[in-house]
Parts: C-alpha cells; sequence; structure tokens
DNA sequence: ACATTAATTGTGT
DNA sequence: ACACAATTAATGT
C-alpha cells in the first residue's frame, strides 16, 4: 500500500501509542480517514443538542464531559483522557440523535477525530476496533454507575475531596487554579456551600487555601 | 506608590 | 439561601 509522507507520519506516531489497542489494519484505516485536531484550553467542542459527525480519539490533554438539567445548571460527568473516545458520542452517532452532553477542553487537547460513517463497518471488519469500543463502554458504564452512587450516598464534602484528587491527577499539579464557584458549579453545588467544605479540609490539614487557587497537600 | 474597582472568599442569620 | 463584610487581585493615575 503506498502512503502519502503525512499518512506515514501518522502510522507511525499512532503505532507508537495505540499499538496495544489497535492491530495494524485499524491503524491503516484511522491514518486514512482521521483528521488531526489540536484545540486550546477551555474550548467548547460539543454542546448539547448538537449533532455529532464524528469519533474523538484523545491523544493528549483533557476534556470534561458534562450534561444540562432544564435549569441550566451543569453537572461534571467525567473526564476524557489519552486514550478515551467518548461513548456517549458513539451512541448518539450510530442512532443519528442529538449529543445529551457537552463537551469542553480542560486543558490543550490533542486528537484524532474519524467521521462516523466509517464506525459500523469497522466494528464488523475489526476485532481490535470492536474490543476498543466495547471496552470503552464497559469503562464508563462502570464510572457512570460509581459518580451516580457517590452523588447518591455520600456526602458533598467527600464529593468535593474526590474533585479534587481528580483534579490535581488531570493536571499532573498540586497547584489548581480554581475558584470556589467553578467547583460548585461542576459539582452542582452552591459557593457558599463549597467555601464551608474548603475552610474546613484546610483546617483538617487537607489543602491549603489562596484566593482563585488551593494546594493539595494530603487526603 | 496610592486609590479605585472588581472578583473572590468568609461568616452570621 | 441570602446578605453583607473582609480580603485579595487588577487597573488606572
Amino acid at each position: 500500500m503506498i502512503h502519502t509522507p503525512a499518512q506515514e507520519n501518522c502510522i507511525k506516531e499512532i503505532s507508537e501509542q495505540f499499538h496495544y489497542l489497535f492491530d495494524e489494519e485499524v491503524i491503516e484505516e484511522i491514518c486514512k480517514v482521521g483528521e488531526r485536531k489540536s484545540i486550546p484550553a477551555d474550548e467548547m467542542i460539543i454542546d448539547v443538542g448538537d449533532r455529532v459527525n464524528f469519533l474523538p480519539l484523545i491523544l493528549s490533554g483533557t476534556i470534561k464531559i458534562m450534561t444540562e438539567d432544564k435549569q441550566g445548571d451543569e453537572l461534571l460527568l467525567y473526564y476524557l483522557e489519552f486514550g478515551d473516545t467518548c461513548a456517549v458520542t458513539i451512541n448518539c452517532c450510530t442512532r443519528q440523535s442529538k449529543s445529551s452532553i457537552r463537551a469542553i477542553s480542560e486543558t490543550a487537547v490533542e486528537m484524532i477525530v474519524i467521521p462516523i460513517e466509517y464506525l459500523d463497518s469497522w466494528m464488523a471488519k475489526h476485532q481490535s476496533w470492536r474490543n476498543f469500543i466495547l471496552e470503552s463502554y464497559n469503562s464508563r458504564l462502570n464510572e457512570m454507575i460509581d459518580a451516580l452512587d457517590n452523588i447518591v450516598f455520600n456526602s458533598l464534602e467527600d464529593r468535593v475531596k474526590k474533585y479534587i484528587k481528580e483534579k490535581v491527577y488531570i493536571t499532573r499539579s498540586e497547584d489548581l487554579d480554581i475558584t470556589h464557584a467553578d467547583i460548585a458549579n461542576d459539582l452542582h453545588s452552591s459557593r457558599v456551600v463549597i467555601s464551608r467544605i474548603m475552610k474546613k479540609l484546610e483546617k483538617e490539614g487537607y489543602i491549603s487555601l489562596g484566593r482563585g487557587k488551593l494546594k493539595y497537600l494530603r487526603l
């Protein structure tokens, strides 16, 4: 098979990062039809109600996935990271329905987007692709059950702790630039309540506080 | 360097 | 939940 230099490059890059996920054929397919995209931080990628016509494959960076309720309040669902794809998107695409979620880049993101028309035939043709999709569904479902469990059964304080942990993990930094109001939005709570919890966590020595920032010490 | 203003955070009811 | 006080950061003079 003949490749353009750009495709050669792409194959090299994807094989390096994804060889344990996909076999050769799938990687070639991805390079043929996939398009590489760079997204700056804090960019809205998909909004609620948008028609989605591509499937993202994250190379680096983090994407925040959330829903919106009738009152327009947001709730953080989960993050997408390296090697992830969006299970919700797969659903939307194959059923030709509109997005039920909003996706915003948390950091700068590098990704490959694949037009949806290829997904069906790949499912049939390539076992490693099939496994990838199913695996992605499975792990996301488990995460969601976890998150639901957390909301229903755990106190807001525990949710804040978990939130901070996640944030530290995805930014690879113990110093977070975030306001109490931001956290309140993500957790579907109010600023005042978050402030009180933050103060408590600081007193207990878990974090240290500053205006617009906090430092993770331990949990 | 100082004053003004806006944004964020703290606290009592 | 609301209101307001206190604190801090940003901006202009």
